[in-house]
DNA sequence: ATCCGAACCTGACGGC
DNA sequence: TGCCGTCAGGTTCGGA
């Protein structure tokens, strides 16, 4: 489900209800998640919110004990809701707050986490993730010396978390789209000017689904509970069969490892 | 060292 | 109606 914008469209419902709050209790109905529920988290109690960050696809609530880290996989979403409300069959944690709100995770395929970890520096998920693409580190020529050896098709390297975080299959195919790349092109075939384009177009595509609230394509909700609108600006993803916006041309689709990617034949080379 | 497929899960949908 | 195969927004792991 969550892309790199539906994280952060998530992390800033959330901010205004918890951070300045106190973590009351947390309750853990189904810990068996990616890994299990860290221990931790089942002990929480008054614990202030300082603050609720991202990184990559992981938000981060910081405590004054140490973090929570929180990853949505495929599946997982975010809400906030009164004390009281009783939980439905996926909701399998929640985090209660002084002011009578409840932080509800719900994730009926359980492939996120969720974390403890008392430094950032040490946590196993966090090590070893690429620059943040709305962030200045993430620039064409960061993606030029990547790039050297790198053979394989630049749709799916988009997607490794070395190269840049947060890129996952919505975003690549739009973004590869915008920068007019056909996304089975090698890694390092690409000239400068095309770098440049991609990096722009990566930063655009990313920062205008924010803007929107991120996609929705069946299930991803905002944690008010309304949908993202990215969904309708969608140029290729989804789109197999359909006319290219641009150029009218049929949209295709294809493989890349095992993820569906959608291109236009005419508007990308 | 690098790559690629399998694996982790549940649910929705289309075809027969 | 029901069963089966396919697909789904992510990431790690093991084997080639």
């Amino acid at each position: 489900m969550p892309e790199l914008p539906e994280v952060e469209t998530s992390r800033r419902g959330i901010a205004p209800y918890i951070v300045g709050e106190t973590l009351l209790y947390a309750t853990v109905r189904h810990p068996k998640l990616r890994w299990p529920v860290s221990e931790e988290i089942y002990y929480l109690s008054d614990e202030p919110v300082l603050s609720i960050e991202r990184r990559a696809k992981y938000l981060l609530v910081e405590l004054n004990a140490g973090w929570i880290i929180i990853h949505l996989g495929m599946s997982g979403s975010l809400r906030i809701l009164d004390e009281g409300t009783p939980p439905e069959k996926h909701d399998h944690v929640d985090l209660a707050f002084s002011n009578g709100k409840i932080l509800r995770y719900t994730d009926p395929r359980r492939f996120g986490a969720w974390l403890w970890e008392t430094d950032l520096a040490k946590s196993r998920v966090l090590a070893h993730l690429g620059p943040e693409p709305l962030s200045e580190e993430f620039n064409s020529e960061w993606l030029r010396e990547k790039s050297l050896k790198k053979a394989t098709a630049i749709k799916s390297w988009l997607m490794d978390n070395k190269l840049v975080v947060g890129v996952g299959n919505i975003y690549a195919s739009e973004s590869l789209f915008q920068a007019g790349i056909h996304p089975d092109r090698p890694a390092n075939s690409l000239s400068q000017q095309e770098r440049e384009c991609l990096v722009i177009a990566i930063k655009a595509v990313l920062q205008r689904s924010i803007d929107q609230g991120g996609t929705t394509l069946r299930d991803f909700l905002q944690s008010d509970g309304k949908p993202g609108y990215f969904a309708q600006q969608l140029n290729v993803y989804g789109r197999a069969g359909e006319q290219c916006r641009q150029c009218g041309t049929t949209i295709v689709s294809g493989k890349h490892g095992q993820r569906s990617t959608f291109w236009c034949p005419h508007c990308q080379h």
